[in-house]
DNA sequence: AACTTGTCCTGTCATGCCGTCAGCTTACCG
DNA sequence: CGGTAAGCTGACGGCATGACAGGACAAGTT
């Protein structure tokens, strides 16, 4: 599926060339996590890396380029989300348990990789096509099952309901959920609490009824 | 209540200077709009105001400082999002009506301030204190009066419904889904019905009932 | 072992932005 | 008209960027 890893000026990379460059992107994750996006240097990621920036460019066209990289991993490694919907049921019980289990890993996802999403994120609101598309691929591995999953709990019922945009304005939510859970815990509500708050938004929204208790 | 406008060296600044400093504000506010944040230099901004980089540090520590000052000025702008809700019914038709009178004026709001508003949520996803706060700021001024209306419309039916937490989701949600509107758009929902689907999740969150025909 | 080939890394350099300062110009006031 | 403070900028050291050529290295060939 992937070509060959290629450098910038189009030699193929060795097996040290590789590891070289896995190491330059895991210190720019690292960089992400620690330091302002507008404040990471190649020259930072470079010293950290044991390198210098002429090997960092050797690799990468710029920031942008190398952060992308890592986007595009984690946007595959996003396919997984798929299964917390995939195949559930909505009824009863089970379904409100099913919709626990989206909200927990949803927001398990974007925690272990809040600081490259966060980059996505911007980039996208700043019209960047190319952030754009890895952001919808991820939002798309829950999106697009919870929509089918609208229209089927609820499309007979009730034609006037858009599973689509039920599902958009959901995973929407849960996404700056998880992005601001600190601006929760300023209104007073819990991390503890915030989830079950959230279960409960899509329980609603997908099936359109109160859960039972 | 402002004390007077200082350089940063500590002089009190004439009217002249305020014009050069609010000049440069401007072009850094349109500098924004028009490139990624990561990518905006002191001497562009200086460029575009007629003046040298160094008069850009006369009235601003950094880029940072001054994107903080336009900021702040949003942030007192955005005190008027409180009539959306203050003193408005949530009963029957009346409460669609303020419902979507409220999206309305959300969206408006943070679509004329975009370019700015993603800095600023760039910032507070980043743990910075004061971009932070700002962004509370913005979000409290719809946010308390909604929660406030919430614990009036469904406190005394249902002592379990919290209204911080109710509140705090549905400005979450106005406020991602402003800022993602073109995610929409990718998703078959056209923005002219994404307001009404927006206003009827907030009558639902509000009232806990399914809104008159 | 000497040679070849292609990968990998870095020293170096021109360029450009950052952030500071001294010093010049302008405006105001008695 | 002289004093004072505001306002602005040229110039500079420092650092990041991005390109290139060349040296180091590994692996295979003769």
């Amino acid at each position: 599926m992937t070509g060959q890893v290629r450098t910038v000026d189009g030699r193929v990379a060795g097996r040290r060339g590789q590891e070289t460059r896995q190491k330059l992107l895991d210190c720019l994750r690292e960089m992400l996590s620690t330091s302002p996006y507008r404040d990471v240097k190649v020259i930072d990621v470079a010293r950290m890396a044991g390198t210098s920036p002429a090997t960092f460019y050797q690799y990468f066209p710029d920031v942008e380029g190398a952060v992308l990289e890592i986007a595009e991993e984690m946007a595959e490694d996003s396919g997984g989300l798929k299964e917390l919907v995939d195949g559930k049921s909505w009824a009863g019980k089970t379904g409100l348990a099913t919709s626990e289990e989206l909200v927990d890993g949803f927001l398990a996802f974007w925690r272990k990789n809040d600081a490259i999403l966060r980059v996505v994120t911007l980039g996208a609101a700043e019209g960047d096509k190319r952030f754009f598309k890895i952001r919808m691929k991820v939002l798309n591995s829950v999106a697009s099952p919870l929509a089918e999953a609208v229209r089927n709990t609820q499309g007979k019922t009730d034609k006037t309901v858009d599973g689509s945009a039920v599902a958009g304005a959901l995973v929407t939510l849960l996404a700056a959920s998880a992005e601001h859970s600190k601006a929760f815990t300023s209104w007073g509500v819990k991390v503890k609490d915030l989830k079950p708050s959230l279960a409960l938004q899509v329980y609603l929204g997908v099936t359109g009824k109160k859960p039972p208790k």
